[in-house]
DNA sequence: ACCTGAACACCGTTCAAGT
DNA sequence: ACCTGAACACCGTTCAAGT
């Protein structure tokens, strides 16, 4: 069976968007990619809005699942910084789709909101388990997961906006950034017990 | 002296953009509303995307004079927590153009990129004073200012998208997570001494 | 030096119609 | 249920021309 018409025009619109961002993708060319015309995206989505929403939801999907999946294996500690390590390679991987996630998208999509909700849920369960485990400093575990997820973030779009070295030297790697804070925060739980 | 039509143009794609992102900013729409043709930012800029530049140049150029302003003002420390909140405040009053100043308009752009640099070292600058008044950890002062640049930056780009609340709730805004980074580095710089 | 008006190719979206 | 082709209004950019 072949793939279906909608899954194929959210791929193809993915690929476009890597290419040349959100502006590359015309609903043009994703027909062409899709083998169909320019206008059946159409009947699958109600705008180029629409269509750009599902390639995020789709991303927010896979993060989703690499939570939940990294939620039972190793200390708590060194499964926030191996998503934290993979947020920021996917980023860095695929910058658009990374901007177009976390763009003005959210408005008006419940489904989106929900998935990114959940993914963060996942975090801060995380969070609160490393520090039951006396691996994070106490205090509102959802405080510790944002601060956590803030610094990521934000390294990730300092790095890609290529504002995150000093004359291309390159002082400062966003995953050395998440490194520096988990250390400093061990050590701040440490100094509890 | 009338405004120079540069300044207009540039102002005019500013409010624009503010009120629906680049879309938005139409030539024809800037020109309209600069008094010209539809053509005459032509004259000016080599294309839409030479305008946009010169807006996000407007706003690095206030930033970098912001950083150099709180040079010298209060104890280090202070003066990096109200940068920091003075960053977040900007972010969240203007997203598009914190967007667009960190979109991919620094490529090509030299002066831009020069701009954006100067400022940094401001930043840097601040920290490393902080560091020699034991009020921030040890270590590479370039780090610990991209540290602390990047948490303001990914919380207000979070909070932008309005992922940085679980249900609408809140829990975290991100000047309080800006205090509590800089509350644990002071904890770190104390643990030192 | 700075500006205008016509023109071109392209894009999102709509509509009437086809299977 | 899903797709097509023509059409419309709009946009970035170019060009020839005007002061």
């Amino acid at each position: 069976m072949e793939p279906r018409t909608r899954d194929r025009l959210v791929a193809a619109a993915a690929e476009l968007l890597d290419g040349g961002g959100p502006a590359a993708v015309t609903l043009r060319d994703v027909g062409r990619r899709a083998g169909v015309s320019h206008n059946a995206p159409y009947k699958h989505f109600a705008s180029k809005q629409d269509l750009l929403a599902a390639v995020a939801s789709r991303e927010l999907d896979r993060q989703s699942r690499a939570m939940a999946a990294a939620k039972d294996r190793g200390r708590p500690v060194e499964a926030i910084r191996r998503l934290m390590h993979g947020y920021i390679r996917w980023a860095r991987a695929y910058p658009q789709r990374f901007r177009l996630t976390f763009g003005p998208w959210s408005r008006g999509s419940e489904e989106l909101a929900e998935t990114a909700a959940r993914s963060r849920a996942g975090l801060i369960a995380i969070a609160r388990s490393a520090q039951q485990a006396g691996q994070l400093p106490g205090g509102n575990p959802e405080r510790i997961a944002y601060l956590i997820l803030s610094l990521a973030h934000g390294a990730a779009d300092l790095a890609i906006a290529g504002h995150l070295s000093a004359g291309g030297k390159g002082a400062a790697d966003p995953e050395m950034l998440v490194d520096d804070l988990l250390a400093m925060m061990r050590r701040g739980a440490g100094a509890r017990r």
